[in-house]
This record gives C-alpha cells, structure tokens and sequence, in this order.
DNA sequence: TTGAAAGCGCTAACAA
DNA sequence: TTGTTAGCGCTTTCAA
C-alpha cells in the first residue's frame, strides 16, 4: 500500500535509540532536543539526523515526572458552543504561544458536578497553571483549586471572592448600565427574555443588576421568557412572539445574549415594528454577528479577548512583583447600536 | 480571608502521604483509588477516609508512565470559532465519557506549520488515539502519525488516502449534487462567494466538485470573489454587493459557508429581490443559526455530530473486528430551504 | 487480601 | 563539553 513508508517501529522510540544511533550519551542527546547546556555543534548535529531520521518524539510524560515540569495550563470552560468562549481561548493562545505553554482545554456543560470531575483530571496531570470561568464552584473544586498549588486565574466575572487571582467585568454593574441608558431614553415598559440556566452566574448577575436599576428608578419588569436549547436565533423570535402577545404595552426588550437578541431584532423587523421608536432591544456580548444583521443590535462587548490574554499573562507570570491574588477589573462598553432611541 | 481553608500542604501529597495516613502500604492505596484488585472493605474505607481528608489527587504522570496507558485522545482541528468543529467536539464528548477517555484539543488556524507543531505536541505525551481533521497533511506530519502506533482518525473528508481510518463526507460530491441541484431548478448564471484559504482543502474540493457538474452541462462561473477575516455575516452582504453589481446578470450565489450565504441573503431580502425566483442562493453546513433566518437558506448538512460520534468510537475500539484502516463515508442531505426555485 | 521489589523514560545534579 | 547516577510517583509483577 504505502510505497515509502519508513520502517514502522515495532515499539514507541526511546531516548536510547537515538543515543545508540547517533553514538552518543543519553542524556545529551536529551540536553540537544531540549536546546539545554552547551552541545557542540558537531554532536548536536549527528543527535538531531538521527532523531529525524529515526522519526523520534519524545516522551513528556517521562519528561514531566523526571523534571517535576509541565507545559500545560488548563483551562475550563462552560461550553464552546456559545461565541463567547472560542474567543476568550483565542485571547489565551495569543498570549501563551510565545511562552511555551499549552493550553488544555475542559467542558463543564454548565454543571457543577462536570466542573468538579474535570477539575480533578486536569489537576491530575499537576498543569502549570489554570484558567478557570467563573467564581462559583462546588465546595470540593474550591478545595481542590486551593490545594493545587498552582496560579489559578477565575476569569469573566469579579463580583465574587476569587481562589487566587480573577480577571473580569462585573456582570452586575453591566446590567445596571445598560438599565439606566434604557431608563435614560425614556423606555419604561421592559421585558427580559434570557437563557433557563440556573448555573449562568454571569447572566444572572446581569438580571439583578439590571433589575436593581431599574428598581431605583421605580420601575419593575414588565415580563420575562426563558428558553433553553435550540437555535438561539429562532428562540429568540420566539420568545419574542411570545412576549409582545402577552404583553403589548412592552417598549423594550432585554435580552441575555446576543443571539437570541439578534433573532428578536429579525422579528420586530419582520413585523414592521418601529425600531427604535415604538419598541427598543439590547443584548449583550458585542459578538461580531451583529455587524451583519439589518441594524445593529444595542450590547455590551464582554472584553473576551482581553480577558484570555490578562489571564494566560497571569498563569505565565508577566506579572511580576505580584505574589498572586490579583484582580484585574475589565470595563465593557456600551455599544448603543440603532435599537436604542437617541435622546 | 480564609476561615476553613484546609491546611494548604507545602508540597503536593503523594501516594506515601496517604499511604502513611492510613496505615496501609502504597500499593493497596493505588489498588482502592484505582478499583482495582480485591481490597477489604475496611481497607477501602480506611484509604478513601484519608485520601479525601487530605485531598489527595493522584498524579496522572507517574501513573502514565508507570503503566504505559494514557487516557487522552489527542483531537486536532483547524478552529474553534466557525460553528463546526465545536459541533464535532460534542459528538466525540458523547463518545468517550462513558469510555474514560479524555479529549485534548489542538487548534492549527489552517497553517500547515502549526499543524505540525500541533502534532507533535500531542504525540508527546502519548494519547491512546488521535483524531485530526482534514486529509492533507504535511510529510513531517504524515510521517509522525504513521510512526505514532496509535489509532488515528481524520475526519470530516474522505476524498484521499488516509493514514488509517476516516469518517467524513466527500466535499467533491456535496459540491456536484449542489450544482446538480441549482442546474435542475434552472438557473444558469452562477457566481460562487468563498473563504480565501488556501489550506481549507474541503472548501476547495466543494468547488471543484461544483465546477464539474457545472461543466458537464456547459455551465461556466460566471463571477466569484473571495474573503478573509472579519465578521462573516457581513463579508457576507459585502461580497453579495460587490458580485451583484460587477456581474447583474447574476441568477445564483453559491457560498463557501452558511454564515457569508446568510449574509448574503440578508442582503437581497434588504435590497428587495426577489428570493429565489430572480436570484437563488445555497450555503454549506447547516449550522443551526440559519433556521431564525427570514427564508431558510438552501444548504448541505455536514454530518458534524455522527463524525465525532463515529471518529470517536473508532478510537474507543467500538469497532470491533476491524483491524484498523476502515473508510467511513456519510452522506449529507441537501436542505433546498426557501432560496432554490421549486421547479 | 496485602506487600515488596523493580522499573516505566526521562532529567537534575554532579563528576569527569 | 560530555557522561554517570539517582531518582520523579506510580503500577506491574510476583511473593507472602
């Protein structure tokens, strides 16, 4: 089948096989792959023909227990499937790919109990550092997290008491703002329509936010929806359909991502709705989505980017001076967009 | 700050430490945290009493090499953000958590160097199998899979030879079966609006596909026009402008991906065209996003979920009797939505 | 049912 | 500049 296929080894290559091919020690050859210590140029080249040639990788599991050493940061997440979080990894790329490190990726699902197995197997393979999403975890991945012994770094969210060091917004104050820029353009019948997931912290500190602004001004939800599953974009039309039958009098919709925002926005449009006249929207996350859409949705950039990179900085240790236990506060910024009316 | 923080241990706890904190020799201690073995019930008890007290999580590392087995599946796509791959991601999850196998992603950004690097990492620490997308590998890399000894499955094409086993779809034909498909419902003047990515080889071979059941009924492209980067749902209207008004004669768009095709679609419904009985147009995908559109977008299912599931349980073993080496090709359903003419 | 010894493949530390 | 020795923390194997 394969015409020029190298001899498959019956058996995965050592460090000796290519100390015996090249006739030179193990441990210089070791000392030649990984760029230490002084090797002469002559041996450093015979070493590495004959570990291309031979079609050596080496061992890190060896490697790591030997050196008590590894190049891995973990970092979990609740879902890559919501925007949000392949950005935050880009962030963390970006940063981490200048140092060596490697980032390993987990999924929480959103459930405490994942959150916890992944914990302990990530922790497991005694990672450089950890990235973690959120400040709420279970008594015993707290306890884990403390006793690890390794920067960890909550990231998105500050309104909480971090492990060790956080990099975030604050969910809460957003939803304050983004009530008062509402409160502020004159709109008083409000709805909130969001995500049916009691374990998105963010979101629901968002919500009280929000409602707390809205409260000081003497104004109360009108409604609320919530979905879980499916097409954010469809749901959103959805619940928005819902909403606006249930309740007529609603000039404004808040909405607990930019999705569903999105497809709420695709409906008032569909229907004709006087956009930002009789009926004003916003979301949040700033997701690029938006751009495109017939008019741009009112949000609030979430800072992801920056996000992954302050905190893959911190797991690096550029931040020097720093003993651990900082917290880095982000500010997001509200993007009106054309679906709040000027005032 | 903290009250109840459990005394924080100067070094990480090892085996010995729960060994000697229950009185129980290391090996029986490894034997109860692995299941393994017939071990008293008081025994157990005792050792699972103080591996919890102390907080003891086990190193992977040692393990690893101790027993020469390692959890991990190595899984390599080219990225994160396109809606794809994180679908692909859910199927191969569903997969291995009942297998107690762990999924490692490895992102390339469609640079073959990267892929390369990507690679060798991952072969590095020696996962019991490898997942990777795409067929097109460099030599290096080819090499170090063959080399790996390890099940290797790439995904999502299967129009080449693979190293070892494949699950995907044939690009080549999704392409023909689209131009098929637009050639019967009578449109005639056809443009195709894409990614400018040398590297995605699947995009590439839709086109050639496309272009050859055009040929053979005397169809040639009569525009196309390329993008990279920035929000894809925009690129998406832009480049809709920019064919629709270089070539008016234009009767079909033919998009890469579903998003640019959502953009796309936008646009005409902005412009008021008439959708699809002047213009039709089709994407490829079917992500998920496009059932809040106005008008459904014609588009190709890409089969994301049962890839991961299949490639997984390849990996997994589950395809007992099979040596290795097996093909599997799946077949995507073309959805003609609301944007191809009803003929 | 439990324990002791050997060693996985590499690297730190030291010696030559 | 190169080599030797002694582990890293666990599991395999074999003995008790």
């Amino acid at each position: 089948m394969n015409k020029t296929t190298p001899p498959v080894p019956r058996r995965l290559l050592t460090l000796r096989d290519v100390s015996e091919a090249s006739g030179v020690s193990e441990m210089t050859v070791s000392r030649v792959l990984r760029n230490r210590g002084d090797v002469s140029d002559a041996t450093r080249e015979r070493v590495l023909e004959a570990a291309r040639r031979l079609g050596y990788v080496p061992n890190k599991i060896a490697g790591a227990l030997a050196s008590q050493r590894v190049n891995l940061v973990g970092v979990v997440i609740p879902s890559l499937s919501n925007m949000v979080f392949p950005e935050v990894m880009t962030g963390i790329s970006e940063v981490l790919d200048d140092t060596g490190l490697q980032p390993v990726v987990g999924v929480t699902n959103y459930l405490p109990e994942r959150e916890e197995a992944v914990l302990y197997e990530m922790l497991s393979w005694r990672p450089t550092g950890l990235i973690i999403a959120g400040l709420e975890h279970s008594d015993a991945g707290r306890a884990m997290l403390e006793a690890s012994g390794i920067p960890i770094v909550e990231i998105m969210d500050i309104d909480g008491s971090p492990v060790d060091s956080a990099v975030g917004i604050s969910h809460r104050r957003a939803g304050r703002q983004m009530a008062e820029e509402i409160l502020a353009a004159g709109y008083r019948h409000i709805a909130f329509l969001g995500t049916q997931m009691p374990n998105d912290h963010r979101a629901r500190k968002r919500l009280e936010g929000f409602e707390e602004a809205l409260a000081k001004a003497g104004v109360d939800l009108v409604d609320r929806e919530f979905y879980s599953g499916g097409s954010a974009l469809l749901k959103g039309r959805e619940m928005t359909a819902a909403v606006l039958n249930r309740s007529p009098d609603v000039d404004f919709l808040y909405y607990s991502n930019d999705m569903i925002g999105a497809g709420g926005l695709l409906y008032c449009l569909d229907k004709g709705l006087d956009v930002p006249g009789k009926i004003g929207l916003a979301g949040f996350n700033g997701v690029e989505l938006l751009d495109g859409l017939p008019r741009r949705l009112a949000t609030m950039d979430a800072c992801r980017l920056e996000i992954g990179r302050k905190a893959a900085e911190i797991v690096a240790g550029k931040h020097q001076g720093v003993i651990g236990g900082e917290v880095i506060e982000l500010f997001p910024t509200l993007q009106p967009g054309d679906t709040i009316r000027r005032t």
